[in-house]
DNA sequence: TGGGAGTCTGCAATCCTTTGCAGGAGGTTG
DNA sequence: CAACCTCCTGCAAAGGATTGCAGACTCCCA
């Protein structure tokens, strides 16, 4: 069997109570006891049981995390951020993941919501109904979304959009596309209202063409309505969908960047490893997840912090080979 | 504050014993009283406390889940299947990454195992030695590894490399190329015994190039190894590699497969985006993750299995236009 | 010398479920 | 009618840690 706070307390001749005082408040107990203690406590390999701790402090050590679709590689490196920076702090990290679907969340939130002590929900898809039921019953952290009185860190798209349509026109570009996202997602109509705000004043064409699912596939099959949009630029919602235009671009023999400029999102791995490779918006998907995860551990410190917290971090524009001077007007 | 058990016994007129029963083993307690108990829980919401459960099961209703590098594609996919089989079954998922260092893996397995019933290890790159300390402790099944008397769940890459080089084979080609991955990885050493067993008797070379780290920066490296080992073909550790070489090769105009077919495993997303798409060895993924998660949930139900239970499963190659007849000799 | 302050330590209650054991009710059998 | 069985329910004891409260001890000062 493994060794209880009992076992220590035997062997090193104190009671249970100064045991767990020595590992968990120090302060409270007479130096030499708690080196004594402590190096027991090491020796006999113990190690607190969770569950009983949990029982009585009401806390679990956990951290629930929440995305839409870990086949998105953006996903993948903000769980990376997450997880890092929970351990850091002794937590774990339960993850779970919503195929896009917003009933699956709302079920996966209550099955999640009494094992953890707060919950970091990436993306959500969910109506802001129901996006509000469960933050009253669980401290939870918004990513990529904003609601009012709920605490949320979020990308700067507006800034981004604004560095994105800043390189396009200085291309010579004056009429632009935008291939949307799913309409459920809080980034997708930010962008775009970024890019309303970016364009209009500028004297730019905005066309948006149609919700696409924020796939590969979504990419493909928006192509050809990008195409008869008679845009010169594009800007998707994220590279995937990027990435699908460039392959479905490249198939109809559509020179990238000379007939079209395409820009994408996120800055995954694989916009680098394309040719041409992809312009796209960084975000900074890993520092998203460790900032979620610190304001979460804030939160959970300062019982109440008299209303939401927020934070937010920036995005970059990273030019590579999928854009270029705008094409002479036929 | 939640309801606990004593609350619905209370609302219900019958002890708390009843009320437990009533959930758990249905059987023992009337049809009548069982029915009433369940409205009533219903009612006031009552979720048991996974922690008070926990400490007397000793159970915790948890699976840890440890990969070695979140960041490629590979495992976010196995990642889903243990998560999608472990829902089922009421478990959740801890997730951890390690990096690919063997270090961080023994400490997360440590610092995991006593918060979990079971941990499911993907492609572990620890050595027999830590890895047996460990598998001591917890129970453990590995995914992509084998060790005696360890549960484990495999790819039968023998049987897989077996068709790529049939496929290579029948287009003519004499020597063929490897590409290793890291030394530490299992996978790595079986695919390098199945490529012998493969080539020896069919008369082809086999040209082994250096360990290079299982990403894209990895298989740019090797390129122009692979160039000056003056094979017709090669086979790389993973699609990551493969991308790499297939984007090295473009840059210097090596011709794929005209000067050179390629080979990938695993048949991650991007592989089918690429172009040349890239012919590959298609692994089973995610079902690599629920039969790992069925096993460990069985092998939880039987005390103990008398000995080592083992799982194979299949993969297949996917033939795309990074192959092609070889090129005549000069 | 007495009293007060300060520092540690131990007792015992508590968190919420599960479960072995025993007992009551009702029915069946010899 | 007694003995016994079955079926259901409640009592009470875990399970391991935390923590309010009170006691013990030391030390200092009046």
């Amino acid at each position: 069997m493994v060794a209880t706070i009992y076992d220590v307390a035997r062997a090193a001749g104190v009671s249970p109570s100064t045991v767990s005082r020595s590992l968990s408040v120090p302060d409270l107990v007479n130096a030499e006891t708690r080196l004594r203690v402590q190096q027991i406590a090491a020796e006999l390999g113990y190690r607190p049981n969770r569950a009983a701790r949990g029982l009585i402090t009401g806390r679990t050590g956990n951290i629930g995390l929440i995305v839409t679709d870990l086949s998105n590689p953006f996903f993948p490196e903000v769980v990376k951020g997450v997880q890092g920076r929970a351990r850091e702090s002794d937590y774990s990290v339960l993850l779970a993941d919503t195929g896009e679907d917003p009933t699956v969340e709302v079920g996966l939130i209550r099955a999640l919501c009494k094992q953890v002590d707060g919950i970091v929900l990436c993306s959500s898809r969910m109506s802001e109904t129901d996006l509000r039921g469960v933050t009253g019953d669980t401290l939870t952290v918004l990513l990529n979304r904003r609601v009012s009185k709920v605490p949320a860190v979020t990308i700067d798209n507006a800034d981004g959009i604004r560095q994105a349509v800043a390189h396009l026109q200085a291309l010579g570009h004056h009429r632009v596309g935008y291939v949307a996202g799913p309409r459920t997602s809080w980034s997708n109509r930010e962008r775009l209202r970024g890019l309303r705000a970016a364009t209009t004043p500028a004297g730019l064409d905005l066309v948006e063409v149609g919700a696409v699912a924020p796939t590969f596939a979504g990419g493909v099959a928006a192509a050809d309505l990008v195409l008869s949009a008679g845009v010169t630029a594009v800007i998707a919602y994220n590279d995937l969908i990027a990435l699908g235009l460039l392959n479905r671009f490249r198939a109809k023999n559509v020179s990238v960047p000379g007939d079209i400029s395409v820009i994408g999102v996120d800055d995954i791995m694989f916009s680098e490893m394309v040719s041409p490779s992809l312009t796209t918006l960084a975000q900074p998907k890993e520092q998203l997840g460790r900032v979620g995860v610190d304001l979460l551990l804030q939160l959970l410190q300062d019982a109440d912090p008299s209303g939401a917290a927020r934070r937010t971090v920036t995005s970059q524009l990273v030019i590579r080979s999928s854009t270029g001077t705008a094409p002479p007007a036929r």
